[in-house]
DNA sequence: TACAATCCTGACCGTGACAGTCGGAATTTC
DNA sequence: GAAATTCCGACTGTCACGGTCAGGATTGTA
């Protein structure tokens, strides 16, 4: 149950375009120093976002990258599908499941619970936008140089957010 | 974005020992022949599962593992948490995570997102007992032999049952 | 025209987690 | 004592992940 470091880089990747969106491309290269990340794999993960329809590309020396739909219209889960594949907690909800290849499908007895499972994050994922990732970043840059200091030691739990599930 | 199959195998497990919930104890080697898993893996999940305090083991000739609680009080997170480890999308979320060691920390953009999706995941593995698995199923037992055949070829996505995120 | 900056591709590789096995010890009942 | 069980540690094979490398293709600039 993790977010692979790959959809996490191409994630970040793509806030860099966001952030530039409007002007020039911007090399891979440019988003390597600013980000920290290692190049030659976001090259990789560049590819598969290009081959996805999310980016767009130009080659030669003033080439880079450019978003293909305004930072609004680029969902986080857009992002870690194509870099991540399908977001899916199990092969029996994944998209191209084909009924049969299971067994166990008259019985299984949480096939249900997957599938509310991958709504659920489906839904969280996508509900937020690039834009708001960077709008939430210099948010976070203008305030809140300290998170809030809990008064007693941070409780495990936080039932009290139990709503936010209803996006 | 996977559930392992280790927590899967897990869950069936439990949900063996939830419908043999009153009995006597059910020992590992019917639970793998009734699930058809691996007895000596199973060996391994159950030994976190009685170190997590989820049931209850009774050696010798007619022992086996009994739920700690009664079935209705047994999450899926529970189930999870313990086979797996925490469910936490990425590291800064985690529940013994250390302010700092993340560095980025001041501009991550996502992190909140991250925050979001835990919270989200978390909910919809929590609401769902064991009690409610075993339910479901002897649902499905009694009723719906075959799976209702569709009209036409299947329809690869499902957006009618969107609202089953509502639960 | 040469060169530098880019994208683009495929191959390669080390590490670690996952899934599973094995052998044997300890405990209990019959 | 024998059989059924839990318990434990060590071992192993496979595979995805994270990352590197070498080189080719394309394009702007001097």
């Amino acid at each position: 149950m993790r977010v692979s470091s790959k959809a996490h880089y191409g994630l970040r990747m793509m806030t860099e375009l966001a952030k530039a969106y409007g002007g020039g491309p911007m090399s891979l290269a440019e988003v390597a120093r600013v980000e920290g990340l290692p190049l030659a794999y976001l090259e990789q993960l560049a590819g598969a976002l290009r081959r996805g329809g999310l980016v767009e590309s130009t080659r030669g020396v003033h080439g880079g990258y450019v978003l293909k739909r305004p930072p609004a219209e680029i969902s986080v889960l857009d992002v870690v599908a194509l870099v991540d594949g399908e977001v899916a907690p199990v092969e029996c909800v994944a998209h191209g499941y084909e009924t049969g290849s299971c067994m166990r499908e008259g019985e299984c007895a949480s096939r249900p619970l997957w599938q509310r499972l991958k709504q659920s994050i489906d839904s969280v994922l996508s509900a937020t936008t690039l834009e708001e990732l960077v709008a939430d970043h210099s948010l976070v840059d203008a305030f809140a140089p300290e998170p809030e200091p809990r008064t007693a030691d941070a409780a495990p739990a936080t039932p009290t957010e139990h709503e936010v599930i209803n996006v």
